[in-house]
DNA sequence: TTATTGGTCAACCACTCAGTTGATTATCAA
DNA sequence: TTGATAATCAACTGAGTGGTTGACCAATAA
């Protein structure tokens, strides 16, 4: 059933423009790693902690991001559902995709035997 | 094996990029049902044909979409390689997404059964 | 040859983006 | 209270975006 998460597909745009630029990926990696705090984040790279602050909001408002407040801190968690929306695209083409892959797979291997 | 199309993953700037446009999604799936010309794919949209042809560039700029001449127009069709770099990059996030949503299944049926 | 057509290139516009610096808000610690 | 810290907000800059129109090139058709 594809529908239901497809139909927030405005939310693509947001999400893939979140996903297009590298420092935000290298976030959505730490993340992976488990929670950290903005300050945490931004420690490991050469930009301004504004600008990480930045990236983190485009990917909350991608909702690839959860934030919960602790105190003063913010506290940053991967989203899995997002991912699951980018995945739920990208199986429109995953027939398309291994088709193709596995028909070219034929022909090398045909190709080699022959 | 993750690593070779990885390592291209400058490229995934491009490919992610390409993909936040709707209309540049509304074309690939357009070309998921068979090859078609830059006239063609112009035709159901509202911009102007050289808005389509840029769109256009993007995507084979990303390599999601591949291009070959016959006579004076352009034929194109997706690339099944591009849609693999995507997959592969989200599968790094696989585990991630399904331990968390299982968990979050269980823990939604473990509520309702008590 | 001369038109016509398919498509790209070039220049421009309003808008957005990623980054900066500096001010601001909210929480913790003296 | 006062001061330091975590993080966002505000305003600005240079670069890039999606769109336009008009010129241009290549291939078909007259």
């Amino acid at each position: 059933m594809l529908a239901p998460m497809l139909e927030a597909a405005a939310n693509l745009d947001l999400v893939f423009h979140a996903l297009s630029d590298g420092t935000r990926r290298s976030l959505l990696r730490r993340l992976s790693d488990g929670e950290k705090t903005v300050g945490e984040l931004a420690a490991d790279y050469d930009v301004s902690l504004n600008a990480i602050s930045k990236h983190l909001k485009v990917l909350t408002e991608a909702d690839l991001v959860i934030r919960r407040k602790s105190g003063r801190q913010q506290i940053l968690n991967l989203n899995p559902q997002s991912f699951g929306a980018v995945r739920e695209w990208l199986q429109l083409y995953e027939s398309f995709w291994r088709e193709r892959l596995d028909a070219l797979a034929d022909y090398l291997a045909e190709d080699s035997g022959a």
